[in-house]
DNA sequence: GGGCAAAGGTGTACGGCGTACACCTGAGGT
DNA sequence: ACCTCAGGTGTACGCCGTACACCTTTGCCC
């Protein structure tokens, strides 16, 4: 039982890499550093280089663990119905890991199940009849909409970012287009300040502009630009 | 004289923003610690802090800075020229500063220009008969390409990623799609090499299809789902 | 079972970061 | 001539990632 428990309780990429998710979960990203987490795992913060290379692959861990999350559908239905649907479970996951999204915009991640879910959405595309010229673009105007999220520059929502009144007066007099978008979206009150503005169905909004748009294009049997 | 120089050589809010500015642009973000560019103006780290509050407000003023490059056309032209206009014109911007881009990705800015970029766009759809709920959902819709770039989260082009042959056939093994929509993009070796994939054309391609749709709503008189 | 390589955990240290806080210095107004 | 106070300085703290040398434990082979 002594080797038994010894063995549980060694360290293993695995342990590491479940450790930083939950941390990240819990506490943030920024919560996530190799010392922090060493710590979580009741360990010296050097230990952690034996089961990944650096803080990069570490990162790339966390992406692959919970990108390994994806029950990966088959292509029933059309190219539509495929890409929106994987699109949309990757997003259910983003909505479980918040970080994932800084972590995919920050760094060039190219790990296998990110290649995987990139390719298994432009077969889709090609599956469908897109040439791969167009595939190619529409990849390209997809975006970061293909991880689940959009970009939310401009929050209107989420944070404690519902102004002080005067706040608002400001914002009102000097951006008065800002302030009367910002408002009707929360007219009703809870619809803004419950879930913020990027919501599902905003998400889904802009998802369904994207692939209206490219089916459109498809239909028109769009071909490249003179070259 | 003795005074005009030394009044010249002191430290000022500006001085300190435009070498920010100047060292991300010639170094990259990264350089930009308050001790790099301390060093650079020949002066005592904490120097700078009688100048700006903190590293954030550094931030915030270099994206006002180089904001201020805006030439802030006037809205001839229907919506649809204004903004995309607009959108185009901060894209050289975001071009000439390569660093912008991350900066205003990673932090919720909110400084005067960056408003009052976000109030022109709004404006103008509101300008041009948008219903506040659909100018809130484009808005969304638009995402980062308001800021003149595609995620790009997939880099095909760029870097050193030409990969080495192996790579490549590896990729090609377990990633066919990417690997043949990839070569497409790169057929005719100079269009990806030279200048990657994230050029202008394929930008105009994106928001061209993010306009269309928009116009394709308005026109059909949208308006928000059940409620 | 004894010996031994390899794998895994430790301790120390270095150079970076942002910035709090006490201090000094020199220019401007009275 | 003095005072004030904005602006530049020096030191220090607590973080960060990680190189490197060390020790301990494990598991395998004879």
């Amino acid at each position: 039982m002594a080797s038994s428990t010894g063995t549980r309780d060694r360290l293993s990429r695995e342990r590491v890499l479940a450790a930083a998710v939950a941390l990240a979960d819990a506490s943030g990203l920024d919560a996530v550093s190799m010392r922090r987490l060493a710590q979580e795992l009741g360990v010296v913060p050097m230990a952690l280089y034996k089961h990944v290379a650096d803080k990069d692959e570490l990162l790339d861990g966390m992406v692959d663990r919970v990108l390994g999350e994806l029950s990966l559908p088959e292509l029933t239905g059309g190219w539509r119905t495929a890409i929106r649907g994987r699109v949309l479970e990757v997003r259910q996951i983003q909505l479980r890991h918040p970080w994932l999204r800084r972590v995919l915009e920050s760094r060039a991640t190219r790990t296998p199940l990110v290649l995987g879910h990139l390719d298994a959405v432009i077969g889709a595309f090609r599956a469908g009849g897109f040439s791969d010229a167009l595939t190619h673009h529409v990849m390209h105007a997809f975006g970061s909409r293909i991880w689940g999220f959009t970009q939310e520059l401009f929050d209107d929502g989420d944070p404690a970012s519902a102004p002080s009144p005067e706040q608002a007066a400001a914002l009102a007099q000097y951006f008065p287009n800002i302030a009367a978008v910002a408002a009707v979206a929360g007219h009703d009150d809870d619809t803004v300040v419950a879930h913020g503005c990027d919501d599902q169905a905003e998400f889904e909004f802009a998802l369904d502009l994207l692939l209206d748009g490219f089916a459109r294009l498809h239909a028109a049997g769009w071909v490249p630009p003179q070259r």
